[in-house]
DNA sequence: CTGCTAAAGTTCGACTGTCGAAATCTAAAC
DNA sequence: GTTTAGATTTCGACAGTCGAACTTTAGCAG
């Protein structure tokens, strides 16, 4: 395959690889009967352990008043639990269940065991190229981002 | 950096990189006053050219209903045009205005020229590898957002 | 032709998720 | 002890999506 061949294969795989990231969430929602939104908030309170209402905030870029729902809805189906913080009483701590934690390793683990030994295909000077190859994709895309968000409208 | 370091870092550069392609995404709706479901149709439009209405529901996985109302709010801004097919009355043709597309030219192609450029960084073997960790990447997620789709619930 | 059935979109009413503003409750400052 | 500020919740309104019913057009059987 020649070079540009090649430079066409990459973006269009990157194409590719959103679209299954999407449809893995889109799965794994549709698999614990919740939205999008929930997951992603499931997601920060699994990764990061007990979180204010307020960290939750920030963290979905929601509004407080829907972020209350959001910890209403997993509230709901057990996969958060709420509690006042003890030392500060105007906080809510939002903590994951047993439940989630269960529900995290059936779905997320297998994925992540399979990318791992995916990886160690790879020897060391792939990984790097790899690794500079993402790095460099991000902060393409986050400058352009950048652009696109501060350009004059027209 | 030792391997498994490296592995952890391809793990973490993903997330961030999925993240900074929906800052992109997001950026790009707000820049074009229009929501991300919107902006997806927009994108099949200017891809592949007029599409019918019936087309833009499966690429868009949405009822004929809410496209119906994604078809007017894009009219409504004057980036798509609806046209009756003159071969078939009962289908509507969606076509990109000449406004989606100079939008397109600002907005995707800068991007997509750095991307390329920074491209032109990796030889032959470089693209080959980072081609396959992509393919392979695509795979794995794959495979397993069937599994979560296809699991029992319990 | 005529009438019937299927196809492609649209309209309508209901529901869900999100927001801004006002309200509640708690902590801190004076 | 009253006031001010902080953290979350409640409330009313609005946007996006859906399923079901409806409209228009095509294709076909008689």
């Amino acid at each position: 395959m020649s070079k540009s061949e090649l430079v066409y294969h990459v973006a269009r795989e990157i194409r590719l690889l959103q679209q299954s990231f999407d449809a893995f969430d889109e799965a794994a929602a549709g698999r614990l009967g919740i939205n999008r939104t929930d997951l992603r908030a499931l997601d920060v309170v699994l990764g990061r352990g007990p979180v204010t209402a307020g960290e939750l905030t920030a963290a979905l870029r929601l509004s407080p008043a829907a972020t209350t729902t959001v910890i209403d809805r997993l509230e709901r189906v057990g996969l958060v639990a709420r509690t006042r913080d003890a030392a500060n009483r105007r906080r809510v701590l939002v903590e994951a269940t047993e439940a989630a934690r269960a529900a995290e390793r059936r779905i997320y683990r297998p994925v992540g065991e399979a990318g791992l030994r995916a990886l160690t295909r790879y020897d060391h000077g792939q990984l790097e190229t790899i690794v500079d190859f993402l790095t460099t994709a991000r902060a393409v895309q986050q400058e352009h981002a950048e652009r696109v968000a501060t350009e004059p409208a027209d």
